[in-house]
DNA sequence: CAATCGTCCTGCGGGC
DNA sequence: TGCCCGCAGGACGATT
């Protein structure tokens, strides 16, 4: 499940790799991901445009054509984007192929088909109800601690249901909500307006770093998540709690649980987060 | 009104 | 060994 870092690393893959490509050929084999347009629509207004610049807001991923349209991703549970030098390497559950000028193709491939592909126009962006109400982006310099702490202070709830929540802060999700806990050694179900400021400063402080830190190993392969080339990325041994279900803490030796919280599996340490 | 549930879907793992 | 059931989850809409 890509997640910011994840989605992160895509885009900055495809700026080296599809930025300033114009598209050929739209081919749909599967055209369930597709938003709002038919897929003839789809398919006429990308061909032939353009790739002009390639952004992320939170876990979208937004490619900027020549003409005044956005093609949006999110990739939600089983997504993938893949790039290949022919179209020929088609990789497996793959739905719709971007055959460029040159040959080189983008595939979109998705095994459970939760995805979402939209292609709209870029005033249009913000009436994406995904995107309408998403908080800011933690990796910008507008999101500072006091920022943080004002957004949490006017909530009320567990914690680490908030962190994932797309409306408080833009690109968190299961992960990188819980081990962004563990390192700060908060309880994901500690009720927020019962944090003090210290407390909410070290959440704040562990979860910018992790989030820095698993985009320089670009990204967790937990699922399904590939970059760009359809290699894995490198994070997944620096989780600490995720997936880790009866083993040792790293810190205290305790033993990790595994509960639901706010409908989600959840890792942590009842020793050493309080 | 906030929290939980059902929905979409399919690969995989646990259990027998 | 092999089959089958049910779990997993991002975000939304419905329900309690």
């Amino acid at each position: 499940m890509p997640e910011l870092p994840e989605v992160e690393t895509i885009k900055q893959d495809m700026i080296k790799k599809i930025k300033g490509k114009s598209i050929k050929k739209v081919e749909i084999k599967n055209e369930k991901n597709i938003r709002i347009v038919s897929p003839l629509e789809f398919k006429k207004k990308l061909e032939g445009k353009t790739i002009k610049d390639i952004q992320r807001r939170g876990k979208f991923l937004m490619l900027y054509l020549d003409s005044s349209d956005v093609l949006l991703f999110h990739l939600k549970l089983t997504g993938r984007l893949i790039f290949s030098s022919s179209r020929d390497v088609e990789p497996e559950y793959s739905r719709i192929a971007f055959i460029f000028e040159d040959g080189s193709t983008l595939f979109f491939a998705d095994i459970r088909g939760f995805a979402d592909i939209y292609l709209v126009s870029q005033d249009e962006i913000n009436q994406i109800p995904a995107i309408k109400n998403m908080g800011p982006e933690p990796l910008s310099p507008e999101f500072t601690v006091e920022k943080f702490k004002d957004i949490l202070k006017r909530k009320r709830g567990k914690i680490k249901p908030l962190l994932m929540d797309q409306n408080v802060i833009a690109g968190v999700g299961n992960i990188y909500s819980q081990e962004a806990l563990y390192r700060a050694k908060i309880h994901p179900e500690r009720e927020v307006s019962r944090l003090n400021d210290e407390e909410l400063e070290s959440v704040y402080r562990e979860l910018l770093k992790l989030l820095e830190e698993a985009i320089r190993y670009r990204g967790s392969s937990v699922d399904a998540y590939v970059d760009l080339n359809g290699k894995e990325g490198n994070f997944v041994p620096h989780l600490q709690v995720y997936g880790r279900e009866g083993q040792t803490c790293p810190r205290c030796g305790s033993i990790i649980r595994k509960k639901k919280i706010g409908g989600r599996g959840t890792y942590f340490c009842e020793n050493c987060q309080k």
